[in-house]
DNA sequence: TTTAGTTCCCCAACAATGGGGTATTAATTG
DNA sequence: CAATTAATACCCCATTGTTGGGGAACTAAA
C-alpha cells in the first residue's frame, strides 16, 4: 500500500461483480481496494477505518439503506471523499437524484476493465466520469425551452418573481406601476395555468422557462 | 458531400482557427465543413442553406452578437442542430449561460486534433462532449448541500413551499394546522433571512438546500 | 385592420407575514 | 439524573401582499 496510491471502496451485494471489480482496481498501479462491503450500513460502521478516496457505490442495494441515501451520508460526515455510482439501469430520475446526494460520476455494472479504470482515473483528476448518455441527460437538463409561451416582458418578470420580489419592487426596478405588475403577473398565471408566485416559480422550474 | 457525413458549420472570429478547424474537420472520413463565418449573423443568415448537423460556436464573437446569442437563436430555429461551444476560458457563468442557451458540448480552442474530433464523434453518437474540469462544474452543481442550516421538517416543508403549496395545502398534506405550517415556514424565514415564499425558494435554489 | 404586447386603474376576498405566546417530546449535555 | 436545548406542534391578532374580477388605452407588428 504504497501512500501515492489512492484506496477505493466498493459498495456492492453482487458478490461476484464486488470481486470482479476488486480483481480490476487492485491490478492498477494507481489504485487498491480498501475494502468491499455488501451494505451501506457496514461501508459506513467501517469508513473511519477504511478512509478511501474513492467510493463504487451501488445504487439499488439491499436492505434498509440503498445507494443514494448512502451517497448522501457519506458525503455528508465526509465531503471530500468522490463517490461513483454503480448502476444496472441509466434511469433519468436515479441519475438526478443520486447526483443531488453527492456522487461525482456514473458507471454501468457491465462496464468492463478499461471502463472501470478510466472513471477512477477520471474522477481522480477532478473531472466526472460518466456515459454518454448520461452526460446528454445531464446538459440536456440545463436547456431552457426556447417555445415558452411567455413574452419578453412576461419572462423578465417571471425572473424577478423567482428571485423573491414583491409587486412593488417590480415595479420600481423596471419603471411600471404596481398595476402593471399585476396585469402582466395575471397573464402569467393564466398562461402557465396556475395561480400564485410559488406555483409559478415551480412550473418555470420545471418547463425550463427561466 | 456524400449523405452520410455529417455537416459541420463553423462560427469563429479569429481565420486562423477557422481555418485550421476546417481542415482538421474534412480530414474526417465522418465529418465535412459546410461552412465557416466570422460572425453570427452571417451564419445565421445562410442556416437554411447550409443546414449544418453540428455548429462549432465560439462563444467570444465580435460585433452585435456573441455565441450565447446565437446558440439560442440557432435552437430555437432549429432545435435539432447540436452545438458545441468553443472557447479560451472555462469560466463558470458562461459555461452555465451556454448550456441554457442550448450548447450541447463545450470544448476549448486549444483543443487538438483528437479532441476535436472525438468531440463532433461524441456529439454525433447523442453525448455531451467536454473537458474533465466542465463536467465537474456541471456534476457539482446538482449537489444539495448537506450542512443545511433547516430541519428535516423545515427542508420537507420548503420543498412543499417551492412546489407552490399554499398554508393550507401544506397542512393538509402533512397532517398538521394551518398555525403548524405557518410557524415552521416563519422559522424557515429566520434560518434563511427572507421574509416572503418566493425569496425562500430563490434562497433555496441558490444555496442548493433542497 | 386586427392582433399581440405593454401599460394603467378600481374593488373585494383571501393568503401571507410578523408579532406575541404555549406545550410536548426527544436528544444532549452538565 | 436533572437541566437544557432542539424540534415539532398549536393559537391569536393586526397589517400587508396577493389574487381574481372587471375595464381601458396606446404601440408596433402582422
Amino acid at each position: 500500500m504504497s501512500s501515492d496510491k489512492k484506496g477505493v471502496l466498493i459498495v456492492e451485494d453482487d458478490k461476484e461483480i464486488r470481486a470482479s471489480f476488486m480483481v480490476i482496481v487492485n491490478s492498477s498501479s494507481q489504485f487498491f481496494v480498501v475494502n468491499g462491503y455488501g451494505s451501506c450500513e457496514e461501508a459506513i460502521k467501517h469508513l473511519t477505518v477504511d478512509q478511501p478516496d474513492i467510493v463504487l457505490m451501488d445504487i439499488e442495494l439491499p436492505g434498509g439503506m440503498n445507494g443514494i441515501k448512502g451517497t448522501k451520508i457519506i458525503k455528508d460526515k465526509w465531503p471530500t471523499t468522490d463517490i461513483i455510482m454503480v448502476t444496472v439501469y441509466e434511469d433519468s430520475d436515479l441519475v438526478f437524484e443520486a447526483l443531488k446526494a453527492g456522487a461525482s460520476g456514473y458507471i454501468t455494472k457491465s462496464a468492463n476493465y478499461r471502463e472501470l479504470l478510466s472513471a477512477l482515473e477520471e474522477i481522480s483528476k477532478g473531472g466526472a466520469p460518466m456515459s454518454s448518455k448520461i452526460a446528454r441527460l445531464v446538459i440536456d437538463n440545463f436547456h431552457v425551452n426556447p417555445k415558452s409561451p411567455l413574452t419578453k416582458r412576461e419572462t423578465e418578470i417571471l425572473q424577478l418573481i423567482s428571485e423573491g420580489k414583491t409587486y412593488t419592487q417590480i415595479s420600481e426596478q423596471l419603471f411600471i406601476s404596481k398595476e402593471t405588475s399585476k396585469t402582466h403577473i395575471k397573464n402569467i398565471y393564466a398562461k402557465l395555468q396556475v395561480n400564485c408566485k410559488s406555483e409559478a416559480i415551480a412550473k418555470a422550474n420545471s418547463e425550463k422557462l427561466i
